[in-house]
DNA sequence: TATATGTGTGCATATATGTGCATGTACGTT
DNA sequence: AACGTACATGCACATATATGCACACATATA
């Protein structure tokens, strides 16, 4: 059938880790503190948070690969920062499948 | 600060609830489900996943919750329903704190 | 009333995920 | 070359979550 195709497009089209990316408290957190003061490396991240700098690195590793950060190395220092415009563009394309699927006609 | 108080707000206005009711794959199903076949129970979907009945049912309270469905008892029947309006809202509500952060200059 | 059906919840269990410590790797410094 | 620093990863462990079974409650039916 082509609208049971269509829906399981529209909903195949939410990305998952974009959206796991931002379930958890530290995340956003670390989110905060990279829009409040820009890019930070690891370590100056860490001194500013609760947690170990081991779990903050993986924190950042997975936001970088939900595409909401990106990474430069500098020298020994692994500079990350938020990429506002990929992350603009997935959190829309989340609006865009949840507007397709009520254009289906679910209410 | 007056910008961190306003960074802080914006993240702060991510409904985690909503977020988390769409990274579990059964849930996307359940949604998927309701969208094709429109009000449906608790049995009828349950029939058409692999899942247990009491999970389906968890997995709908959870999403009525997240304001992603809404519910109508008929007799003794629990019809469930996806609340487009509101998931559009919450949706957008979202693109709105992303590209607020993007606006305080994160990259 | 007695019986059957539809839901939700308590409980135990498996899996997923966050966390911290120890270690390995890469790079700059002396 | 030797050392120190920054980062990532393997490992063990705690917590969160999804799952299924059994049962209690509500409602329809005989």
């Amino acid at each position: 059938m082509d609208r049971e195709k269509a829906i399981a497009q529209s909903l195949a089209n939410i990305d998952s880790d974009f959206v796991k990316a931002l379930t958890e408290p530290a995340r956003i957190e670390i989110l905060k503190l990279l829009i409040l003061h820009g890019a930070l490396d690891v370590q100056t991240l860490a001194e500013k948070m609760p947690q170990d700098r081991s779990v903050i690195s993986r924190h950042l590793s997975l936001m970088k690969n939900a595409g909401l950060l990106s990474a430069q190395k500098n020298g020994r220092h692994m500079v990350y920062s938020v990429d506002g415009e990929t992350a603009l563009k997935k959190s829309e394309q989340l609006v865009e499948s949840i507007r397709q699927c009520s254009a289906f006609g679910c209410c």
